[in-house]
DNA sequence: CCTTGCGCTTCCAGTCGCAGGAACCCTTAT
DNA sequence: ATAAGGGTTCCTGCGACTGGAAGCGCAAGG
């Protein structure tokens, strides 16, 4: 199967795919015209990544999940470790994501929103009300 | 004052601050020897990026924040607007976040993690136990 | 006077995870 | 024969820095 349907079926663009081939995360076979040849396997490897990437594993991450994956002897403790601890850098920039909400939130609404210079935001942005 | 001082004060480090010079988000005096020489106003001005940046805003949003700090003449809603659409953008980034993290939690929680093979959290990856 | 050591300068390379584009080859259909 | 639509490689750029090398400025100590 060519990279185009490997792309189609993974849900990854076909530059991603030769990308992380380049890196060395997955190898593929070559068809004699030199184009780069599929398998099912192959696919579900691709698959594989593409699902990890989205719940924001890194690169690297994916890399030991994939070795993981594909080693039939593993512990669901490795992949737990791993998984666990993306879980909790998800958590904490959760956490830091909505302080951030509560204070832009709190200086948007605190802003009148007129043609006057005085802004609130401006205001909170260059120190004056909010601590130093 | 010389760089390292303005970094101290404004909590950006040095190589940062060169930066910003590089790409004209704020430009310092020189002294006589060559340094970058910084005035309370400058610094106020760094802090003010500083914040701005932790705050999430990007480069080129601060540059406009900053056009409008030092305008006096500036309507507060043109900063609302600003401000406005990072509060929905940063929103939106800890819906995504949130759903990701209920997901992986579900991975995590149903692994049991010890020597064996078995792993939900990679049949999950591997899409056997969750839709395609 | 000389050295040591820190701070400053510039510039170049690397990071992460690709995306865009150029220049070219392969295959298929008309 | 030609055009369209794959595929290939390689190079560049993004955002926002960070690290490092090579070289100056300057104050203090021997």
């Amino acid at each position: 199967m060519n990279i185009g349907t490997a792309a189609r079926q993974s849900g990854l663009p076909a530059k991603t795919i030769r990308y992380y081939e380049d890196i060395g995360l997955l190898k593929a076979d070559r068809a004699a015209n030199g184009y780069r040849d599929y398998s099912k396997d192959d696919v579900h490897r691709l698959r594989f990544v593409q699902r990890a990437r989205s719940l924001g594993f890194s690169v690297e991450e994916c890399r030991q999940l994939l070795s993981l994956y594909s080693d039939r002897q593993r512990a669901s403790a490795d992949v737990k470790a791993i998984a666990a601890e993306k879980l909790g850098q998800i958590e904490r920039k959760i956490v830091d994501l909505t302080e951030l909400r509560d204070l832009l939130a709190h200086l948007v609404n605190n802003c009148h929103g007129d043609a006057r210079p005085e802004c609130p935001i401006i205001d909170g942005l260059s120190g004056r009300t909010m601590g130093q």
